[in-house]
DNA sequence: TCTGGGGTCCTAGGACCC
DNA sequence: TCTGGGGTCCTAGGACCC
């Protein structure tokens, strides 16, 4: 097997450097309150994401800030996902500006790995305009390594028989599900490196941090992953969310962002075909602890009633936890999403132009104003721009 | 470093069933 | 009357990813 995984560089960021010469070789930051992605100029400065805005601007204050143009990007990704397919037809997206492509078998017609991949990245360049690394390695886990230390703007590929000398000098935190607290737990006990967790045993390992991270730590630092590529996975739920601001907030205005939320989040399910059964109440306090409910229908919906009325019922039981803590942000989310292939042509009619719900939340937004309801709108039609980077 | 919005997967207890 | 192991679903929380 031979993985390529192709990551664009600092995507955000190089599609406004694209897009307007005056801002290239600039440090160049994308974002609104806090920083979406930031461009190599920046991050040689310290800029990281998601840093406050200030912060950043603090560090780097010549930095040009740009607004994020959802539309610009999700038309970038499309297009150099044609370039994916032309590559291979076995590509499974991971985000907006990542995928892995499995080109085993393409010898014979495209040459080997690094030919391949070469091209790939001067296809990307010349017809897009973008950056983009690629990893090229024998499994996911180490294409993936591979192009986050081939950045920005490179190559590297590992070869089969130089896997773990590749490997085993990296810190911890290259592994792909090692986070702030797994790579904490790890240098506690003087962990720093691949090769030191391959020379533990994977009974020590579970014993640290659980079943499977345990396990799944124990595999890769001996460059055991045996996931194959997937084509065409669907997303498991559907959600939106809104930062609050650090308040205070009346509980009539959580309700009203709520209810706007939901709306969203229902209309993007019916246009995706998808009902779902479960739905899922976020929240996040002053102190950023976090809380979520959720709460299973009998049957799946994708009626903006049903989901309003399950999401409040939650919120509602929630309100003690609100008024005491204080909130910062709300979110919802429906999971369970019914499978796919069953074309249900009634769908997308399950909830047709309801005036009484309208009119509802039109209520809302004139109590409310331009505020929290308005925003929460405005971020949602970007962000439902951006959404159809697995299929729905 | 005081933190956005979109997700995934794992853990763990309890209910319930066979 | 006292007892078993296996399985699924639900809910809440948490780590992690881009």
């Amino acid at each position: 097997m031979t993985i390529l995984h192709a990551d664009l560089d600092s995507f955000y960021a190089s599609v406004e450097q694209r897009d307007d010469v005056r801002l290239r070789g600039r440090p160049v930051l994308v974002g609104g309150g806090v920083v979406l992605a930031a461009s190599y100029e920046a991050k040689a400065r310290g800029v990281r994401t998601p840093m406050g805005l200030s912060q950043a601007r603090a560090l780097c204050p010549d930095a040009v800030v740009v607004p994020p143009r959802m539309g610009a990007y999700v038309e970038a990704s499309r297009r150099v996902f044609e370039i994916f397919r032309d590559t291979t037809p076995l590509v499974e997206g991971i985000s907006i500006d990542e995928a892995f492509l499995d080109v085993s078998g393409l010898r014979r017609i495209r040459g080997g790995p690094e030919e391949i991949a070469a091209t790939l990245r001067a296809d990307v360049r010349q017809r897009v305009g973008l950056p983009i690394t690629v990893g090229v390695a024998r499994t996911k886990f180490l294409a993936k390594v591979a192009s986050g230390v081939g950045k920005p703007d490179g190559l590297l590929v590992v070869p089969p028989d130089g896997e773990l000398d590749f490997l085993h000098p990296l810190p911890v935190e290259r592994l792909w599900g090692v986070g702030p607290v797994t790579a904490a737990r790890l240098r506690d006990r003087q962990i720093h490196t691949v090769g030191h967790v391959a020379r533990i045993g994977e009974a020590a390992l579970v014993a640290m941090l659980g079943a499977a991270a345990g396990r799944h730590l124990h595999a890769l630092a001996h460059n055991h992953d045996p996931r194959r590529v997937r084509v065409g996975a669907r997303r498991g739920s559907i959600g939106s969310q809104c930062a609050l601001g650090r308040g205070p907030h009346a509980f009539a205005e959580v309700d009203a962002v709520l209810a706007a939320l939901v709306d969203r989040v229902a209309r993007r399910m019916r246009a995706a075909g998808r009902p779902g059964r479960t739905v899922m109440l976020r929240l996040r306090f002053a102190d950023y602890t976090r809380a979520t409910r959720s709460r299973s229908l009998l049957k799946a919906t994708t009626s903006t009633r049903a989901i309003l009325a399950t999401a409040r019922a939650l919120l509602t039981a929630a309100r003690p936890l609100i008024t005491e803590r204080g909130i910062t942000l709300v979110g919802v989310a429906v999971g369970n999403l019914d499978g796919g292939g069953a074309v249900q042509p009634e769908l997308p009619f399950d909830d047709p132009h309801d005036e009484g719900l309208d009119s509802a939340l039109d209520a809302i937004r004139d109590r409310f104003g331009a505020s929290s309801v308005t925003r929460a709108d405005r971020l949602g039609r970007d962000l439902h721009q951006a959404a159809p980077l697995l299929p729905d």
